[in-house]
DNA sequence: TTACCTGCAAAGTCTTTGCACTCTT
DNA sequence: AAGAGTGCAAAGACTTTGCAGGTAA
């Protein structure tokens, strides 16, 4: 998928693994920015892309909002606060297949599935209690 | 939240509940504009937001897609086809409070999540056979 | 009559893409 | 050299919003 060891695409590697906080593209853009003033859009999302389909790091499709970048590539699951949107893993065993649990796959060809929890983060959770 | 009787409200609840694909917001405007041409999308938009709200339906955030929505208000999860990209119910019991699983929460307030599957409809498994 | 709702169009957010140029190999 | 990768800018998909006019109650 990648073939050229670009400065742009080590960046963008380096970038998702330094932030610990599930960066959109756009984030990993702006953060690139700060040092490389002239990196564009397309090549993070291009590049981010390609990282992915490789396993070098792990896409995370946030329900009902833009997509999330991590650096942890294991099967694991997230929490996206609901006042300020981040992402965050969540500490827990990985639930055993449950597609073993569908009663009827009706001709269905299960591939895999996503868990994702929603709720308040703790730094949001304090910033209510002073509302 | 919806305070007039208007007959673009109930056409759009009526076109949720007689579309049995888990249509996009895109999917019932189209379906609408056969028989209305002047409805506009803006109004399809806020109503399946405020239909939602009210829980007169139920919106289906698709990981890495554009929303969809359901006529069945209980809760249930949903596949997605990874070819059509065509939403379907999954005839499956819920799975019991998830967030018990959960080893440490580290501060946060769970409030709810999502389980969403993924795989190849019926329909797109013949077409593969085929080619 | 009031104020909620609509259609329209513009804009906003996130992402992809075509093209000419650059740089790794 | 070859062709993969880049920057740029335009476009695309999906959704929200401001506003003037329409309409249910």
């Amino acid at each position: 998928m990648i073939k050229r060891n670009t400065v742009q695409v080590s960046m963008i590697y380096q970038t998702v693994q330094r932030l610990k906080c599930h960066p959109t593209a756009n984030d990993i853009y702006t953060e690139i920015q700060k040092d490389s003033p002239s990196i564009s859009r397309g090549t993070v999302y291009r590049n981010l892309d390609r990282l992915a389909k490789m396993g070098e790091i792990k896409k995370v499709e946030v329900p009902g909002g833009p997509e999330h970048f991590d650096s942890r590539c294991d099967d694991h699951y997230h929490i996206k606060c609901n006042m300020c949107n981040r992402i965050y893993d969540v500490d827990m065993n990985c639930l055993s297949d449950l597609t073993d649990m569908i009663d009827d796959k009706q001709g269905f060809q299960f591939q895999g599935y996503d868990v994702f929890f929603n709720g308040i983060c703790p730094e949001c959770n304090k910033k209510k209690e002073v509302i």
